[in-house]
DNA sequence: TAGATTGTTAATCGATTAACAATC
DNA sequence: TAGATTGTTAATCGATTAACAATC
């Protein structure tokens, strides 16, 4: 699979194709073309050629594209066919939302341990998770090959929380914390900035047909 | 204020320019260089002198930007100047993350009502709000003027609580459900699509360093 | 084979960067 | 005034769209 500097436009397109292309294949449809592709997602079908050329020819002329195979194709470029280990600190709400999706929708992605400082919260089970003290996080990482680190904690916390998933070999970052953080290098960084999204929805709510 | 046509480019990167304003005006911090803010935020001088002219020269030749101010016109662009009113549809933890982030770091972002479909959790009060049979929204909507409508629901009721919303009225959408949802015409979508972030995340992981 | 549709190259469009005159 | 830094125009870069030959 050759991935020499695909652009980041194309990879996040990507995720779209494939919830799509799944929605397809639920409903048996065992082909379709870059043009139908299109009416369903609202990229160009050119583009979506484009998109699908970076990773090799998964058409086939005349024909167009057999559905089940381009949503394992898209899969097997995300990195989908293999698992990952997640550790989440900050255990409030949105912490267990994510806990809990992760737990019952997102096979492939393992939450393994849960993290906060809040007495309150240490100790509970969350899908048989107990919360542990945030105190031994560095320990955990230590012992326990983790892939993703995912900080659910407030602005304050979230840089030392990056630093001790840096300290502790996770690969890659998913912030919801509405900070900028640092991360080492060679580090993914995905951050979920929701006051940034809430931002651009006032923005064009606010514009919205006027002179 | 001009707005004709700004590049959504620009848009989405002005919440985070006034995040980091947010931060140098606690820090009474006075003044700040296109150049400075470049090293804050990663972005060029150069696009930021472009984006920031977009909307009228907030800065002055030989001295740069006054960082509160600054702050405040970004604020005034976004529309933050005035009062948005949120109803929330799913109340699981998601929901409750929201609505909690929300009523404590969201001033002019207003939850007035919540709803659900799920026996145990109506009736029970979320900061103050509580949660009402979701048979009910129609009618509440029909009463009461709702700025935003917020979709916390599992994928297959995203697309009618879309269309509750959109005879409601709403002028926007923020929706956290993973569905691709149509809403009428002049009615702002903004998505939060975790799980094409995760699989993002995936993607960038899978492909760190190598040939 | 004829028709359909991809893969891919070329053209266009838009966004980012560079440069510099204007000006505080 | 001299120095600094913006506002803005021009140049570059990259991404999207169009076109069409290749081919199933």
């Amino acid at each position: 699979m050759r991935d020499n500097r695909i652009s980041n436009a194309v990879i996040r397109r990507l995720p779209r194709y494939r919830r799509i292309l799944e929605e397809l294949v639920a409903k048996d449809i065992e082909r379709i073309s870059s043009n139908e592709l299109s009416a369903l997602t609202g990229y160009t079908a050119s583009q979506i050629r484009q998109d699908l050329n970076n990773f090799g020819g998964f058409g086939q002329q005349g024909y167009g594209y057999n559905v089940q195979s381009l949503f394992t194709q898209i899969g097997l470029i995300l990195g989908l066919d293999r698992d990952y280990r997640m550790v989440i600190v900050g255990c409030g709400n949105l912490g267990q939302a994510i806990a809990n999706y992760a737990t019952y929708y997102k096979r492939g992605f393992r939450i393994t341990a849960m993290f906060d400082v809040n007495p309150k919260l240490i100790g509970i089970k969350i899908n048989d998770i107990e919360v542990q003290d945030y105190e031994f996080l560095e320990k955990y990482l230590a012992e326990n090959e983790i892939e993703i680190g995912i900080i659910c904690t407030t602005k304050n916390s979230a840089q030392d929380v990056a630093n001790k998933f840096t300290e502790g070999n996770v690969k890659g970052i998913w912030n919801f914390a509405p900070a900028d953080i640092e991360v080492g290098e060679g580090i993914v960084l995905e951050n979920v900035h929701l006051s940034d999204s809430l931002n651009t929805l006032a923005y064009f709510i606010s514009h919205q047909e006027r002179p």
